[in-house]
DNA sequence: CTGAAAGCGCTTACAG
DNA sequence: CTGAAAGCGCTTACAG
């Protein structure tokens, strides 16, 4: 019989504590159900200073006698003061918040990214806070919404794609913004060069002999994945060969832009039921390369893959791809905003990073392959996971 | 010669647009380095009606004649007008915000917690606030601070152990919390049976006959760990077997708690060394089984194994697990939190959901693997990896 | 339907 | 070193 949780054995639904209302209130007549929390005023009235001098105390101004602060800091303490960030916020017109805006949240690339961003606003003394964007047809709205309400004093933007005239109509706000993905004259920006990166991995596996290079892509709104669709085209016209439209597929969902792994996966079937195969993929990230090498174990047909990006579980795979640095970009964005915060007015900088190919088994040429092989006598399509 | 980036082409480093100061501003005197954004006296003035008339306005009240509603709501878009965040928040002593308080936001168990937490904070009215503490000895003292602040109306803990002294501590401050992966009594939860979870996966292994049944943990300090560790020794106790302590590993690095592929590699390369050789494996977490899953691959020996979380590789990889509904729990936090908002005094509840065993191919017996395999010429020690 | 006024909890010149 | 006072930008009874 399985075993039966402990959890059940937990106290049943308690009422709350008996102590729920026993906030330390010398001088607020509580009401009984209403919790008054302890300010600036209480502190002072204790202390028998004015408020002007706790309110120094906290800003660490040297204007006050070590007799006052520790006064009040112990009074503070003992009735469990601390001022409030919403008070603070408008008195001083500064929110100490840093906002990120993104369309999808639970994405590899906006994770590492985040981890980035969390690494560098942990050595300020800004917070985070996360504005979440819903995919329609009123991105502009939403992104100004959330700036308008001048919640944060910066504002990084991951991934969202503006017209340059509304990237400009979003500078009335005058508040510091970094784009992240992205790119607007009007702003400071780190972004990979996926042109670049397309580029050389579709010239990379030209080089290598192959002929049929298929391409795996996301919606066509991304910007990103418009990018790279140009950078394998023009990897394969500098060649001398002309893009075959039916070798660039994408997956049927619409979800998170199609950077799934069900769409890697759906993209990869359609290429191999073409009535002629293609003989390489470049594919636009590599969390649908993973569905895209799902894919050809499943149907037992392999073609040598690079992906896009480099995320956690690439290595993993024996997954060749383009890294973009998307950890280090989100610490300089940050780095940026920053800066900005501290001086509005100085030039705007745009950094873009070049992705850089990194080889793993997946990309494996047939004939290296089979030299490889050889050692077993395995056949030549086997598996791209490493094994 | 590699694609020279069309970014280099991009305008230089340019200067901010001559427009930066261009904001409307008929009433304030504009200093030529500073920007006074449009407040709601500027649109009273310009209506000719009071501030109070205004605030109505954007407060939806229905004591507005048409005609000033409409010249007001008119006038606010000219001038690029919206209520401030903060002074709403000081005025209302509400902040319309919702903390999540997380210590690690680079792991999967958080991401997909986090996916359903955007998903029904975006059904509301309240905007999200992440606050990520780090590891050290003053956790409490981090989530105390960031309490204290007053920036948040409610507040999602997520896996973070604190005694239950230290819990009660924060009922001082009488705000709404959820504690996700983790219990007190004075506050809503919702959690899963880890104890439960690992007795049923490891009496599974027991059943199918494995007579070694190694563990791989995280680091001891985790809570959810303990608990899987208890709940793997009682299945083997009630099975009338005894826990064998170097049967129980984990690796060497305290990052993430533990939970990192890389822990799980050498773990399992640690059990592969033992001169004895368990027989099947039950794993603290996914991501530890896929390290593990890649060092027998590496070591070319295969132990059946079940993991826990079931996140979203766990499937491609056919990894069996315990499956926690992340997604589900997310949501369900956000729905305690804001129904304890609306009624801080209901009665507290907590949740625990009990893990569900998802079989896939890692869990394979060996002689239902021989019998599979038998159509094939493998030996039974293959890749526990779909092929 | 509307306005004057008090208040939210702080900060910060200014004047001692 | 300290206090009185004005101000941050809103909301909300209260009294028309």
């Amino acid at each position: 019989m399985p075993y039966h949780p402990e959890a059940c054995n937990r106290p049943p639904d308690s009422f709350p504590d008996p102590n729920y209302n026993a906030v330390w209130k010398p001088f607020n007549q509580a009401r009984e159900d209403f919790i008054v929390s302890v300010t600036i005023y209480d502190i002072a009235k204790e202390a028998g200073v004015s408020i002007a001098t706790v309110s120094r105390v906290f800003n660490n101004s040297t204007n006050v006698s070590e007799k006052s602060r520790t006064k009040i800091l112990q009074l503070a303490k003992k009735m469990g003061y601390h001022p409030q960030a919403m008070a603070q916020g408008l008195a001083r017109k500064k929110s100490k918040l840093i906002s990120v805006i993104v369309p999808v949240i639970s994405n590899y690339f906006f994770m590492e990214v985040l981890e980035g961003i969390q690494e560098q606003i942990g050595n300020s003394d800004f917070d985070l806070n996360i504005y979440n964007i819903k995919i329609s047809d009123d991105i502009f709205d939403q992104v100004e919404y959330s700036i308008k309400r001048g919640m944060a004093e910066g504002y990084v933007i991951i991934s969202v794609h503006l017209s340059e005239r509304e990237w400009k109509a979003l500078k009335k706000f005058d508040v510091p913004v970094t784009l992240v993905d992205e790119y607007s004259a009007e702003y400071d920006s780190v972004s990979v060069d996926s042109v670049e990166g397309a580029y050389n991995a579709t010239r990379y596996l030209m080089e290598n002999g192959y002929e049929r290079i298929a391409m795996i892509s996301a919606i066509s709104s991304s910007k990103p994945s418009q990018d790279r669709i140009s950078g394998y085209r023009r990897a394969l016209e500098d060649g001398g060969r002309f893009l075959v439209p039916e070798l660039i597929v994408t997956g049927s969902s619409r979800a998170r832009d199609g950077f799934t792994e069900k769409n890697g996966y759906e993209a990869m079937i359609s290429l191999l039921e073409l009535p002629e195969l293609p003989d390489a993929c470049f594919c636009n990230s590599d969390i649908q390369a993973i569905g895209a090498i799902k894919a050809m174990q499943d149907r037992g047909k392999y073609l040598p893959i690079i992906g896009f990006d480099d995320i956690q579980f690439s290595d993993f795979f024996g997954l060749s791809t383009m890294r973009q640095p998307m950890r280090e970009m989100g610490e300089m964005a940050i780095e940026k905003l920053l800066n900005r915060i501290e001086n509005p007015d100085a030039n705007v900088s745009h950094t873009v990073f070049s992705p850089e190919l990194v080889l793993r088994s997946s990309s494996i040429s047939p004939a290296a392959m089979a030299e490889a092989s050889s050692l077993r006598d395995d056949s030549i399509t086997g598996s791209s996971v490493p094994s």
